[in-house]
RNA sequence: GUCCCCAUCGUCUAGCUGGCCCAGGACACCGCGCUUUCAAUGCGGCAACACGGGUUCGAAUCCCGUUGGGGACGCCA
């Protein structure tokens, strides 16, 4: 219905917080709706409440969008700023009859609804308070009727207006609040779908009020099912990370992180699940979201980012991993051997995180044999003497080659009757101190003869300490 | 308390214009294969239409109710 009009959307947070996992959903379905549409996303920053926002959060939550790659068009606009456009706006309510002045106490507040005890001042003893001084707050008139509107997502939704009370526009201060803010704002901007999370259905019908109040169109609304914890509650700080930055220091890649969200709360329609920025764009529409919350579950977003780091480009893993082992305190001592030992481990990685344990011994000398491991290939008493042994063998392989290293070893366990899984995880954690690494051969060839020989001799005295 | 909304495997979900569904995919989990550990990979398995009534020749799909869950009721956003 909309063809010839540019689509118009925004991503509207309070920065009260961080970015989460919720508000980077929704923002994520809005980037995809406006690119899908060739349209403009908007960012707009709802800093009305002076007490609890602050630059700080501005600055986390751009850092936030920016790490996912949501870049918008336009913005961020401040609310801050135009709290003048929203007072223009309440006294044209107030002329027009559908706003009243409110004189209560903020204390006191409480009687609501179509019986406001103001509502029913007259225009002279209103404007007589209002112009001797008396403080007062904006109230909407709501209207005894039913409001009803067409949502993209949840279809149609009813409520009786007795239910929504007579809301305040503008608080005593002068301050907008979020009602007023958000519907001059959508307007002004021309904000052509609303699409926010669920917890905001109830507030809809107010705001329609409002445009309809104000002679002005209305938006189409499209409401996200919520995310919730692993325990079906609303998503908090008591689930962990709730930021999306902390997703991001945990070790995710944007990519897998931004797939991952993508599919929490919408499908395609089929069974894909992998998809690239530009597939989820052309496949994206407010049909395939779904009405049902959505838990956030860690482990398919697991799945996800060990998918997207074994896809990733050489050069892209490369740098990767060289800032997290720098985070580490890993120098690598020869860097063109990390990608050699990225082709062993790419499998083996779900998070970058893991990079820092895993490439250790690649890259440093100061590694101990982990406990566990040592326990399970280490306590053959028949290793004593068979590692020095097999130490001189490799001493006279000078070629070093994968072949070689592999047959010494093999021919070794046979000449000896031992298995050679016997001298092969003896090794592994010999040169990884890790009982889990890649195949031994190739960690070999990654470390090179020189640390190989001085690890297994490491090892062997190890053993005489035993 | 009042109002609104939701309800398919443990999780994300397909299905939603009724028969192709004694319900499909993915993650997780459990086996087996491979094997030098762990991954990866291949194969296989476990596992759901919340419940009760209708409507219909036939319902996961439509209607009603129950239960459960979520959200909103601020001079917060």
């Amino acid at each position: 219905m909309l063809k010839h009009k540019e689509v118009r959307v925004r991503f509207a947070p309070s920065p009260t917080g961080y970015l989460h996992v919720g508000g980077a959903r929704t923002a994520l379905f809005n980037w995809l709706f406006a690119r899908h549409h060739n349209g403009r996303f908007i960012l707009r920053i709802e800093d009305t409440d002076f007490t609890r926002s602050s630059e700080e959060m501005v600055e986390g939550i751009l850092e936030g969008m920016r790490w996912l790659g949501l870049d918008w068009d336009e913005g961020p606009y401040f609310q801050s700023q135009r709290i003048e456009r929203y007072r223009e706006f309440a006294d044209k309510l107030l002329q027009g009859g559908s706003a009243y002045r409110c004189f209560c106490r903020v204390e006191n507040n409480s009687a609501g609804g179509l019986g406001h005890p103001c509502r029913s001042l007259t225009p002279a003893e209103s404007a007589a308070r209002a112009n001797s001084g008396e403080a007062f707050a904006v109230r909407f008139k709501v209207p005894g009727d039913k409001t009803t509107f067409q949502d993209h997502v949840f279809g149609s939704i009813e409520v009786d207006n007795s239910v929504l009370e007579d809301f305040v526009l503008l608080r005593s201060d002068g301050i907008p609040t979020y009602h007023l803010g958000v519907v001059v704002d959508d307007v002004d901007m021309g904000i052509t779908h609303v699409i926010r999370g669920a917890d905001h259905i109830s507030n809809t019908p107010k705001q329609i009020l409002l445009y309809l109040a104000a002679g002005c169109p209305t938006p189409e609304f499209a409401h996200l099912p919520l995310i919730l914890g692993p325990d079906k509650q609303r998503l908090s700080k008591r689930h962990g990370a709730t930021s999306v930055m902390a997703y991001a220091e945990a070790g995710y890649l944007p990519d897998a992180f931004f797939n991952f969200l993508a599919l929490l709360g919408w499908s395609p329609g089929d069974d894909r699940e992998m998809l690239t920025r530009e597939e989820l764009i052309r496949l994206f529409s407010l049909e395939g979201v779904g009405k049902a919350d959505a838990v956030f579950g860690l482990d398919k977003l697991d799945w996800f980012n060990s998918q997207y780091l074994r896809n990733a480009s050489p050069e892209v893993l490369r740098r990767i991993a060289m800032e997290e082992l720098q985070a580490e305190g890993i120098m690598p001592f020869s860097p063109g051997r990390i990608d050699a030992a990225l082709a062993l481990l790419k499998s083996r990685i779900r998070k970058v995180k893991d990079f820092s344990t895993v490439f250790r011994a690649f890259f440093a000398d100061d590694y101990p044999y982990d406990e566990a491991a040592a326990a399970r290939f280490l306590k053959e008493p028949a290793l004593r003497n068979l590692i020095p042994e097999l130490l001189s063998r490799y001493r006279q392989d000078a070629a070093f080659a994968l072949e070689s290293t592999e047959e010494t070893l093999r021919r070794f366990a046979e000449d000896k009757g031992v298995k050679a899984g016997l001298l092969i995880n003896a090794l592994r954690v010999a040169l990884t101190g890790q009982g889990v690494a890649p195949g031994l051969f190739e960690i070999m060839q990654v470390l090179g003869r020189e640390k190989t020989l001085s690890r297994i001799e490491r090892l062997a005295e190890y053993l005489q300490d035993q």
